[in-house]
RNA sequence: CGCGGGGUGGAGCAGUUGGUAGCUCGUCGGGCUCAUAACCCGAAGGCCGCAGGUUCAAGUCCUGCCCCCGCAA
């Protein structure tokens, strides 16, 4: 019924891209498109577009990249196009109260985790990193803030053992995709109920950094599972054999906790093509990886082409 | 012009100071076994990324081009 709702979106990743298929699928096309700026691509010298960059232009709509929103000039712009609404999934800055003043229904955000946990850049990363139970998708009306924004709808998910960043990512970026297309039927309403966020039991994401992917095969198996599979795929755990740096891309869950048969990054295993490494605590398979300079490959491929035995170590 | 690594039979890798290519796996055939992703025997399969050059002779040296990747951003 809100067919005629002028929408505009802002987003860069691929998390933020599914939504606006969705919106677009849906006849909820937006009337503009904000995107971080390109960045240049040094190893070939090219110039990359975002995701929801690429998406747009194929659909011809209108794309800005404005550098800062604190101008009076994007300030402009956006009136221009006279909104309603702004939808902001993961562009990657905080729009000032000034800007979030301007569509008459505000702004609405979806965020990767159950806030007012896991506030910031990397929810669902952490929260798999940290071994949560569970995580979910929340819709909240944008305020000034980082993330603080009141709640209109939220739903949970169970994190398994076996799920990545990135899978987790593409499922809630689902999730929450499809909860906006009912809030957008339900609009001045949903906004209304919304609810304010519980101060008190806020916690942050951080960004995550690149050395935190550097595999310490002292600590538990379980620990080292779930850091693989949050820092997957960006920007990924890695390890040394040989001397050679290896990316991890696929880890197999724990086993054995408490038998250790091995020093801690020695290879106990090769079963069914598997690289299986004593820890601190339990045996860790790794089932794809990818030596520096190498492609991705399954640990069979890796271990026919290294000749890699039992006993061989991989180092910290 | 940020630094660097690589393109070799279906896959992953070796190939030394240049002399017509090897390993692990897979595939096909046969054998052993109660059985097997185990083991044994045998076979097929490669214009060594593309183009040109040096040389009696190049995967192996030189030049140019295409493609892939790691780090750093």
């Amino acid at each position: 019924m809100n067919k005629n709702l002028r929408i505009v979106f802002m987003g860069t990743p691929d998390f933020a891209l599914t939504t606006l298929r969705t919106l677009c699928d849906s006849g909820h096309t937006p009337v503009a498109v904000y995107t971080q700026p390109d960045k240049v691509n040094r190893r070939g010298g090219k110039i990359s577009f975002s995701p929801v960059k690429a998406y747009a232009l194929e659909q011809n709509l209108p794309v800005f990249q404005p550098v800062s929103f604190r101008t009076e000039e994007a300030a402009e712009e956006l009136r221009r196009f006279s909104p309603d609404l702004i939808v902001v999934i993961a562009y990657g800055r905080i729009l000032p109260q000034a800007i979030l003043d301007i569509p008459t229904y505000g702004a609405i955000n979806i965020h990767a985790s159950l806030l007012p946990k896991y506030r910031g850049a990397a929810p669902v990363q952490r929260a798999i990193i940290d071994g949560e139970p569970e995580t979910g998708v929340t819709l909240m009306h944008l305020d000034a803030g980082m993330d603080t924004g009141a709640i209109i709808s939220q739903s949970a998910l169970p994190i398994t053992e076996t799920m990545t960043a990135g899978s987790l990512l593409e499922t809630l970026a689902d999730m929450g995709s499809k909860e906006l297309l009912r809030i957008l039927d339900h609009l001045p309403e949903m906004l209304d109920k919304a609810t304010a966020q519980d101060e008190s039991r806020a916690t942050y994401a951080e960004k995550l950094t690149k050395d935190m992917g550097h595999l310490d095969w002292t600590k538990p198996a379980a620990v080292l599972s779930g850091l693989a599979r949050g820092m997957y795929p960006n920007p990924g755990t890695y390890t040394f054999f040989r001397g050679k740096r290896i990316k991890i891309h696929q880890v197999i869950p724990p086993k054995y906790p408490g038998e250790a048969v091995g020093h801690p990054g020695e290879i106990v295993s090769l079963d069914s093509g598997v690289l299986w490494v004593q820890t601190g605590n339990g045996i860790l398979g790794i089932a794809k990886l990818q030596p520096e300079n190498h492609k991705q490959m399954d640990a069979a491929d890796f271990i026919n082409g290294y000749q890699v035995k039992i006993h061989d170590a991989l180092e910290c």
